[in-house]
RNA sequence: GCGGACGUGGCGAAACCGGUAGACGCAGCGGACUUAAAAUCCGCUUCCCCUGGAGUGCGGGUUCGAGUCCCGCCGUCCGCACCA
């Protein structure tokens, strides 16, 4: 008998699959629903292991669904926008969209090689008008909702390629592309009012039952609530102001929407307002310290050189982890006191501090040194009070001798009314204190911050605004949609071609006429991302989706992608549909029903005697192939270009044929953690690809006969795959499959052989489609096994007649006892001490003791 | 610093509610077939001082019984990070 020949049959299948519109879903249809969803991925031009990875997943999932009776929505279509396309523009001086289009048709080509059971038709790329032009109609409709603004707000400029860098892009203050200093630069950037839905957001984690409770928490601090008390603390003496601050801490753009925050500086330019979550430590209080470019700060250094040196000081310190850890608490002596809300004669230095955030909360605090390790360390250095208000019950004393601050639980002392409280009640006191006497309010303050979309940048979605002069800020209408990326762009100099292009820019404006400019930003490309599932299941030409039918497809019942994304983009994505249900689009709270972060592909590296990496192909038996040399194999790590390690999944389909790619893929580690990949490994799933065909190609007709244990395991297999699958443990589905396989392959001719072959077709065919469609057609069946319903289970086979009972002497397993299922605890005891190694170990001594557990064991205790 | 996850053979890993640790695969070893090799098939494969003993990172505890539960360490990885 041949050898599967992989790569015709992948061709021929994959063709047939294509033909018969087989994995189209049918909106129509009235089977129950399953949406199955894998990250869309970024057109880079070539598929790696990771996509391969994530994409099998997904398919024996939507496979098996389909095989369960379910109508199955598996999507798959391309996010488009992005720097890479710009960057390849710059260095290679093809256009972005000439390059874009032409690596989705490259890694439409080597998904279909894979054979994934992909509905097509629904094939979308954000980077064409047709998709992008419904964002700008959603951008509007979110913009008429009231969640759109525009602000300055201060971004990372890089000076040499003129456009602005997210903080990812930042290495060590640098530009990761050009290598220049990055400048904060002001610029007017539109946000999306995220945190309007903070607390939804952070409630709707709870329901997600079926998310990873890893991304749960990661969103949960993420969106960082904390609550707490905000309050003002009264200057002692008026600010030496030239003509005032103004409201807040961001000066706002003249023709920006209202910005959501009020100003930060509270009751005006007598005091100074802060947030505390430790309100109960009130008395413990011994400084107050604002932010660097918080609006005291700037008030003073217009009149004091001191003051604006230390500002400017606090501006250069680094951002890196490591320089935080270590840079120093600084601050500088302000002269100004505050006066202390329940105590008008008590007064409180204030300092300007380079460790005080004006993003976070007010942008001020107040320093208990005792109780808070910051404050603690900040004291020491300027020698200020430090004064113990929460004991930990050694000591009531207010002199505080510890070395470092106290945070945890105790009772309130040296604090008037709060004395002897706990912390909770003492909080609690402080802000009805507050709120009674009005100097203060209980708050609730959020990490989150709004997103900022607006790219200086060509390769996205145009940002459908207009700038009159007279009208200000004009959406395009509706009918003027979409607003067309212009093709005739230059990328020979840095910045935005959108910006110099010489007439894209200049439109009438469409409210009174006059001429006016377009924006020229466009949207981060998390927008893209943020409702691709949503025009995967409708898309209409004339809006961006049509409710009834998106509403009867989503939620997505599985998504399935990298932990990377677990907080920007699955953040967005649920904020978005969040939106789009407050202004009445979409009545979905949560776009993911379930998700599945899957892990790594990782693969050994390997090192030259002279320190080089070196690729897998460059290294055979310990050596380096080209110079003889040994080689060090180092750790396996997560396959990337600079470490050499990576494996091109597309000569491996070549050489191994699809089904033996994606076994391999679901086989041995946990989908949640990484995969090594190694030549053995994949060998080794080739060999059972054969494996399965020589079983299959078996000839088995006309055979009679029972043979029970095989057809128990037959049922038993059944269950468990299924189970298995559901529960996305793809390594015990593959487990268990090797092991019906090696029954059959022992059994006897028989009847319930043949059938168990069957069984173990259909139980394989979502992991090796290919194979599966082959031997189908091989045998001269109807149809396709894509179609062919998942096996029914008889549940009397499931359960055992005989069980094995482990006998164990304190403990230890002695023996093992083989009794018919049910056998009563007596009969399980008697026979457990007739064992002769139990009389052995005994030696004539009785038991003190014999634990049964039916079924199970029988412990005898002596 | 804060938060979280994880530590089981040479390797990837299983082990349901506390009940026979190591299923299944990889690698390895032995054998069959072959002139030979590949492929295939059969068997072995946690360790040791092997009629027995030890063993799930280390040290304790609970229990008739602990990989699983509790306490304390050690290590690895991940996320956030001057968040008031």
């Amino acid at each position: 008998m041949s050898r599967f020949n992989a790569l015709k049959a992948d061709a021929h299948w994959q063709r047939v699959w294509d033909e018969r519109r087989t994995f189209a879903a049918d909106d129509a249809s009235t089977k129950p629903r399953a949406y199955v969803l894998e990250m869309f991925p970024y057109p880079s031009g070539k598929i790696h292991m990771g996509h391969v990875r994530n994409y099998t997943m997904g398919d024996v999932l939507a496979r098996y669904r389909r095989m369960t009776g379910h109508e199955v929505l598996h999507p798959m279509g391309w996010d488009a926008f992005g720097m890479p396309a710009e960057n390849a523009a710059m260095e290679k001086g093809v256009h972005p969209g000439t390059w874009t289009r032409a690596n989705i048709a490259a890694m439409k080509a080597q998904l279909k090689r894979l054979g994934f059971a992909l509905d097509w038709t629904r094939e979308l790329a954000t980077c064409e008008p047709n998709y992008y032009g419904h964002e700008q109609a959603l951008f509007l409709d979110l913009f008429a909702g009231g969640l759109v603004y525009r602000k300055e707000s201060s971004v990372n400029w890089d000076p040499v390629d003129m456009t602005v860098l997210a903080n990812e892009q930042v290495i060590d203050g640098r530009g990761w592309r050009s290598g220049a200093v990055v400048e904060k630069r002001k610029l007017s950037q539109w946000f999306l009012k995220i945190t309007d839905f903070a607390d939804e957001l952070l409630d709707g984690l709870g329901k997600l039952e079926h998310w990873p409770d890893k991304v749960r928490l990661m969103q949960e601090n993420w969106i960082g609530k904390s609550q707490g008390l905000k309050f003002s603390f009264v200057l002692s003496s008026p600010l030496p102001l030239a003509g005032g601050v103004g409201g807040g801490p961001v000066a706002t753009d003249p023709d920006t929407s209202p910005p959501p925050a009020p100003p930060a500086s509270g009751r005006g330019e007598d005091s100074v307002e802060v947030f505390t979550t430790r309100p109960d430590t009130i008395f413990g209080a011994s400084f107050v310290a604002v932010a660097a470019d918080h609006p005291i700060a700037r008030a003073l250094a217009e009149g004091n050189p001191a003051a604006a040196a230390f500002i400017e000081r606090c501006k250069q310190g680094g951002t890196t982890a490591a320089e935080l850890e270590t840079q120093e608490k600084l601050g500088f002596d302000t002269g100004l006191t505050a006066q202390h809300p329940l105590d008008s004669s008590w007064q409180l230095p204030i300092y300007i501090a380079n460790f005080v955030l004006m993003e976070y909360g007010t942008g001020a605090v107040f320093g208990v040194p005792a109780h808070d390790q910051r404050d603690f360390d900040f004291a020491r250095k300027y020698g200020l009070t430090i004064k113990r208000v929460v004991s930990d019950g050694a000591t009531d004393e207010p002199a505080f001798t510890d070395d470092e601050a106290y945070t945890g639980a105790g009772t309130i002392v040296n604090s008037h009314f709060l004395d002897g409280m706990t912390i909770e009640d003492a909080k609690r006191a402080v802000i009805d204190r507050a709120e009674v006497e009005g100097w203060g309010t209980g708050t609730t303050v959020f990490r989150l911050r709004d997103w900022g979309v607006s790219r200086q940048r060509y390769w996205g979605t145009p940002i459908p605004i207009i700038h009159c002069g007279a009208c200000g800020v004009v959406p395009v209408p509706q009918d003027q949609l979409p607003v067309i990326l212009p093709d005739d762009v230059s990328f020979a100099i840095p910045g935005n071609p959108l910006d110099r292009h010489p007439t894209w820019k200049h439109v009438a404006c469409p409210s009174c006429g006059a001429d006016a400019v377009r924006e020229t930003d466009t949207l981060d490309t998390f927008v893209d991302s943020s409702w691709y599932f949503i025009r995967f299941a409708s898309q209409p030409d004339d809006q961006p989706f049509d409710r009834a039918e998106a509403e009867r497809w989503l939620p997505v019942a599985q998504y399935i992608g990298g932990v990377e994304h677990a907080i920007l983009h699955l953040l967005y994505a649920r904020f978005w549909t969040r939106a789009l249900r407050h202004i009445g689009k979409l009545d979905i709270a949560e776009p993911f029903a379930g998700l599945f972060t899957q892990g790594m592909v990782t693969h050994e590296t390997y090192k030259s005697s002279d320190g080089r990496w070196l690729a897998p192909d460059d290294v055979r038996d310990g050596t380096e192939i080209a110079t003889g040399h040994p080689i060090t194999v180092g750790r396996v790590e997560k396959m990337s270009k600079s470490k050499k390690n990576t494996i091109d999944p597309e000569p491996i389909v070549d050489q191994y044929g699809a089904d033996a790619v994606r076994w391999f893929m679901l086989s041995d580690s946990p989908p949640e953690r990484d995969l090594p990949w190694s030549e053995a490994g994949i060998e080794g799933s080739w060999r059972f690809v054969q494996r399965l065909w020589r079983l299959f190609g078996a000839d088995i007709d006309d055979v009679t006969g029972d043979d029970l244990p095989l057809r128990k395991l037959a049922h038993r297999s059944t269950t468990g795959v299924a189970e298995a699958i559901e529960g996305l443990q793809f390594n015990k589905a593959v487990a268990l499959l090797y092991t019906l396989a090696n029954a059959i392959e022992k059994a006897p001719a028989s009847a319930d052989r043949r059938t168990a072959i069957d069984t173990l077709l259909r139980l394989a065919s979502p992991m090796v489609p290919h194979l599966a469609e082959e031997a189908w057609g091989m045998a001269g069946r109807e149809g396709l096994i894509a179609d062919a319903p998942w096996p029914t289970v008889d549940p009397a086979l499931l359960v055992d007649d005989e069980v094995t009972i482990a006998v164990q002497v304190n403990g230890k397993l002695r023996d093992t006892l083989v009794v018919a299922k049910g056998t009563p605890k007596d009969v399980l005891e008697t026979t457990a001490l007739a064992s002769d190694k139990v009389i052995r170990l005994l030696e004539g001594q009785s038991p003190r003791k014999v634990i049964v557990v039916p079924d199970r064991l029988v412990n005898i205790v002596a």
